[in-house]
DNA sequence: TGCCTGTGGTAGCACTGTTCACATGGACGA
DNA sequence: TCGTCCATGTGAACAGTGCTACCACAGGCA
C-alpha cells in the first residue's frame, strides 16, 4: 500500500548488500525473526521489492548475511566478557553467551535457525569454528589449572554449550522470568554445569 | 492448484477439529512446522481452506492443538522410558527426552516455538506442569537416594532440562551427527550432566 | 561519443492466513 | 412428518508474502 521508499541519492545504491543486511539486522532487533520479510527491509532501505535479490539468492542467504554481522559482534562480546570475568574462563564464556541471549533474544532466535543447522556458508563455518576452537582452548587450559574436571574436551565442551544453549533458549523463550533469568542462570551455572571444579566458590558476593 | 479434497462422508465432518489436529501432526512429521500449512492440512482432511478456521482461531490455535497430542504422547513415552531404565530416574529421563527428540525432530521443533512461551492455553499448562512435577518428584527422591547431589530441587532440576534441552535442540538442529547423536548425549550425561553423583558407574557396557 | 553491463524498478505469479456471504443438512419442536 | 434453526462447511476474495521476468537507467569502458 504505501510503499514509500526513503530517500536516496542516485539510482544506484552504492552498497545495497550492506544496507540491506544492516536493515534486516535493525528489524530482526525490533520486531523478531518472522518479521524479518524481504520486502519489508526494501522498504526501509528505501529500494524495491525486488532488488534485494540482485544480491541474495533468497530471504535465507539474506539472513545468513545477518548472521555473519552477529556472529562477529558476539564474538567482540564474548573476548570482552572472558577477559573482565575474573573467575574461570569457561563460567565467563558461558555467561557471557546467557547475558548475550538475554540482551538480544531475536538474534539468538536466529542463530539458532541458522547455526547450528548442517549447511552453512564457508565465511560462516569459519566464524563459528573459530569460537570453537576458542572454547575448546578456554577447556584445556581448564583443566590444566585443574579448573575443569578432567575428560574428552570434547565431551566437556558439548556439554558446556548444550548446558549454555538450553539455557538460552529457555530465556529466549520466556521460560524463566526476564528479571531472574540472569541471576537463575548463573546459579545453574555455578551449581552444576561445566563441569567446573568447587564451583560453589565462584558464586557471586 | 490441485486441490483435489479426499473423499468425504457427508457435508458435515462430525469431527474435524480432531481430524485437522491428526492431518497437522502427520504434516508436522512428514515435512516439517514451516510447512504445516493451513490451507494444506486443510486439503489433507477433504475439506476447504476456510473451514479450519471454524475450530481454530487461527493456524497458531491449530498448532497448540498439535502440541497438546505430542505433550500427551511424550508423557507416556517418558514413563516408559523412566519405567524401562535400571539406572537413577534422572538419567532416565533425561535420556528418555533426547532420544524422543531424535525421534521425532520436528515434534520437538514446534515445542520449542510452543511450550516454553509464557501465553499457553490452560489445558496445555497443566500438561506441563504435569511432567515439571514429575521431574521435581524424581530429583527430591533421587537427592534422598543419594543418587543427586543436594541443592535446590529447582535449580538442579533447570540445569537438567537446559542440558537436555539445549542437547536435543543440537541435534534436532543437525549441530550433532545423527548415527552419533545418542551415544554423545549420553556420554554427555553421564559425564558432565543432571548433578548425579558417581555419574561414571553409569557409562555404557 | 556510444555501447555494455551491473543495478534498480515494475508487474505479475503462486502461495499464504484469514474473512465473509452463502449453502447445506442434521437436530429438534410442532 | 414437516419446517425451521443454526452449527458447520463452501468458495470467492483480500492483503501480504517470496520470487521471477522484463524493462529502464547510468557509470565505466572502447
Amino acid at each position: 500500500m504505501d510503499d514509500k521508499p526513503v530517500e536516496r541519492a542516485g539510482y544506484h545504491h552504492g552498497s545495497l548488500p550492506d544496507a540491506l543486511t544492516a536493515a534486516a539486522l535493525e528489524l530482526l532487533d525490533e520486531r523478531g525473526l518472522e518479521q524479518v520479510t524481504v520486502r519489508e527491509v526494501a522498504r526501509r532501505t528505501g529500494v524495491s521489492p525486488g532488488a534485494p535479490f540482485r544480491h541474495f539468492a533468497d530471504r535465507q542467504a539474506l539472513l545468513t548475511a545477518v548472521v555473519g554481522r552477529i556472529l562477529a559482534d558476539f564474538e567482540q562480546w564474548q573476548l570482552a566478557a572472558v577477559a573482565e570475568d575474573e573467575g574461570p574462563a569457561m563460567r565467563a564464556f558461558g555467561l557471557g553467551f546467557v547475558r548475550y541471549a538475554i540482551r538480544h533474544p531475536h538474534r539468538f532466535e536466529l542463530i539458532r535457525s541458522k547455526v547450528f543447522g548442517s549447511r552453512q556458508p564457508t565465511e560462516l563455518r569459519q566464524r563459528l569454528s573459530g569460537i570453537e576452537q576458542a572454547l575448546t582452548g578456554i577447556i584445556v587450559a581448564g583443566q590444566q589449572a585443574g579448573e575443569l574436571r578432567a575428560g574428552d574436551p570434547a565431551v566437556v565442551g558439548l556439554a558446556g554449550q548444550a548446558l549454555v544453549y538450553g539455557l538460552s533458549q529457555m530465556i529466549v523463550d520466556g521460560y524463566l522470568p526476564p528479571e531472574q533469568a540472569e541471576q537463575l542462570a548463573e546459579q545453574v551455572l555455578d551449581t552444576c554445569g561445566l563441569g567446573i571444579v568447587n564451583s560453589a566458590d565462584f558464586q557471586g558476593p
